[in-house]
DNA sequence: GTAACTGCAAATCCTTTGCTATGGA
DNA sequence: TCCATAGCAAAGGATTTGCAGTTAC
């Protein structure tokens, strides 16, 4: 495995973004740091960087996205608009589950978010429930 | 929105489904009891019932997979084969996060299957770390 | 009766891949 | 030097969509 200026532009983009980046979006800040980057190599990067447990990958409705390990964390993902909402992790899941070997979980909050909350509101749908 | 025969064999053949199949897996079952069934009525049929909340839609790396919502449960996914194995759902997590509206949550463990583990074995690389 | 749904096939679009040239170790 | 990687472009493949005919209500 080499180190290449495009491996580590690719992988300053994802961990020092707040947002959670899909492949494209990665490929349009790298452009402009290295203008003839191609999205083929931004892709087998990131598998790359995924794979060496660098990054992690957010499967989402339409595209993938990427985030970084800085801190962990969980996700809130709302329906409506899709956004990822980073939750700190205060939940302790340190089990091992029959023979399988646990080397990780993930937890996804699922909801709508304040702003589409804010959006239902106006248009008369003020139900709210919970868990 | 109508009930159709083929609304209803797709919400049967997910509902009792122990596995988590894919799209086209369940054309396939499908197929054996509507012999002219079309991959595209598997679709729309399939993302319809997820949006009425009758069945969910599991991301996975290559195809989505659909499961039924029998059990509250969660899914232990392994990185090596890509089986999901539900896992009962012994966690509460009756949180509110901020002003957002939390409808559900998914809770993934990843890891390596015990399958996955003993071929690991075959091969001399025994590491067991756990969470 | 009519609007939603089906089947079929084509289109879409994210992601991967083949190939040749390049550059890191 | 040598092999992993880059860039480019084309292929792949899951999912969606347009359309004309059909069907549930």
């Amino acid at each position: 495995m080499r180190n290449t200026k495009q491996k580590e532009l690719i992988f300053n983009i994802v961990s020092n973004s707040f947002d959670h980046l899909s492949a494209d979006k990665i490929y349009l800040k790298a452009r402009k740091v290295l203008s003839n980057i191609s999205l083929g190599t931004v892709y087998r990067n990131l598998n790359q960087l995924v794979e060496e447990g660098k990054i992690k990958k957010i499967k989402m409705n339409d595209k993938d996205c990427f985030d970084n390990l800085k801190e962990k964390h969980n996700h809130f993902i709302c329906k409506k608009c899709q956004k990822i909402i980073d939750v700190k992790d205060k939940i302790d899941l340190s089990h091992k589950i029959e023979n399988n070997l646990i080397v990780d979980y993930e937890i996804n909050f699922i909801g709508i978010c304040e702003d589409c909350l804010n959006k239902e509101e106006k248009y008369g749908n003020g139900r709210k429930t919970s868990l």
